[in-house]
DNA sequence: GGCCACGATACCGATCGGGTATCGAGGCGG
DNA sequence: CCGCCTCGATACCCGATCGGTATCGTGGCC
């Protein structure tokens, strides 16, 4: 009964999925029903019960999956509390200068609650690098926005908000109650410089090539609206007042704040952070939002 | 960081020895070096200041092994909670008949209120088998003496207590405030049946072949000396009571209390029994016991 | 100065963990 | 009703890891 196992354990328990769970944990499927097997050969229990209609914990595996969680939560902790021993607990969150989220130094307050001794950075960066400098080392971990360019590194998503287009108040289609993407064909968008990720690009374009100025920055994406007339899309439900609206777009998929690391980065501190996170913004993922995730997902193989 | 390696780290920190460290963990030293070397690359700290003095604990080491402590006690608990979950939870715990140690109905005690749910059966047996039926299957645990065929098991010493001759009141030597084996040499001496275990036949032979009468019990020894004067080894500092008296031998080593199980034992309630057992025992490895044993295991090997 | 104690290193073999390919059962749509 | 699809299980292979034996290096001590 290693971590590692619980660790697997805890994803499947959590996913009812080996799949996905197998994803989630860098891995294939294969050997993560294997451990699983093992687990329970050495528990002497079922810990999972395998139907066609899906996984589901058995009593025995609900308890293990609340003493795992716990175990694993102390092992973090330990490791927190090692490298503030060794002095080397220092962590440096990337923070993509969206503005919208108020969160990150109420983050850092929590876990600084919850660490004593632990010495966190932020680091603010525009909007044409998603990943905040982590493929290149400049921060430990990323709170941003998804979609991109995720090869080498882990993701886990926060909460998801919906968008819609930032138009001038006086424009056309500013009363609309809400838009599709077909409605803004052929206005002119504002776009991002080259060489900021593409996914993240696309995804902000609506997944088409556009025409238009080219912004760094929130403030930019604005002052390129109310100025030059353009359209861009924005998160939905927040006033971007000064002769500004925003109105839904209904074929958008939501915008995800997310949590990304470099896979396999050792600082002990991340796991933490990643729990204080999830734990932040629990309330944020609703169950509308992952029904709207899983329906995400079921869309996107076929 | 699995749960091994910090089994390994607690290990050598509590022996501040790598070579018995080794021992106790049923494996050679180099692998345990290896080990502990991987560990201090991983949490980039040194753990353990190796001198020619010895081994001993760095800061950072000292707060990694309080927190593995912890973790390792409650990897412990989460096992004997899903063992209780399924329904699994019950220890047979092998008692050796001699009567001397009022502790196990309280281990028994301590270890239900720590894990509610289990079940402990205590199973007594006479001297013959100072393995209480380990080796049968018969026991999950025993809680017995040394010295006995220790292969296949891991043995853990809990208490040493001086050993005596056991004499008639009106014996010529009864006066003596100590006596040495050769002193004794010529006596008729109780032995144990044919089939008892040998280390365990010789330790209580005070390591010669000896003549007289065969017993299987306390009592049985007791009523050997009483009736038929033979002499016999039993613990000393107790009150044999009914015109018996012990006298200290000074040159036997004392008799240990030890708990004993099979290595590789998978039943999730021997290690927290282990830890009950051994919180209840601290306070009776006094220093100088320690240091006895110390003494005993340098004379060993040459 | 040589022996001894003890941790580190070198090297080897067995085991284990993870990967790919494939199977088999159950559900669902044509 | 048949075939496809999904998803967990199985078979098999390979490389990493772990533990073992032999040996070294160093510092203390007679």
């Amino acid at each position: 009964m290693e971590l590692r196992t619980l660790r697997y354990f805890v994803a499947v328990a959590e996913e009812l999925h080996f799949g996905r769970a197998a994803a989630r944990l860098h891995m294939s499927q294969p050997p993560l029903s294997r451990a699983i097997k093992a687990l329970e050969a050495e528990t002497g229990a079922v810990l999972l019960e395998r139907s066609s209609a899906g996984v589901a914990l058995t009593p025995v595996g609900a308890v293990l999956l609340a003493e795992a969680r716990a175990l694993l939560d102390r092992a973090d902790t330990l490791r927190v509390r090692v490298a503030v021993a060794a002095g080397a607990a220092v962590l440096t969150v990337g923070l993509l200068g969206d503005s919208t989220d108020p969160g990150v130094t109420r983050l850092a307050r929590a876990f600084r609650a919850r660490h004593p001794g632990v010495e966190i950075h932020v680091r603010e960066t525009d909007l044409t690098d998603p990943t905040c400098g982590l493929h290149a080392g400049a921060v430990d971990i990323a709170l941003t926005r998804a979609p991109f360019d995720e090869t080498g590194l882990t993701v886990r998503e926060l909460r998801a908000d919906p968008v819609g287009a930032l138009l001038r108040a006086d424009d056309p289609q500013a009363r609309r109650e809400s838009l599709r993407l077909a409605d803004l064909a052929g206005r002119r968008w504002f776009r991002f410089p080259d060489g900021t990720d593409g996914q993240w690009q696309s995804y902000w374009s609506g997944g088409e090539e556009r025409e238009g100025p080219v912004v760094r920055a929130v403030q930019e994406c604005r002052q390129a609206v109310l100025w030059n007339g353009t359209v861009g899309m924005t998160l939905a439900g927040h006033d971007p007042g000064d002769g500004l609206v925003v109105v839904p777009v209904s074929d958008m998929a939501p915008s995800r704040v997310v949590l990304a690391w470099r896979e396999g980065d050792g600082n002990p501190l991340l796991r933490s952070f990643t729990q204080v996170a999830a734990a932040a913004y629990r309330p944020c993922l609703t169950p509308s939002t992952k029904a709207a995730q899983a329906e995400a997902s079921k869309r996107r193989v076929p």
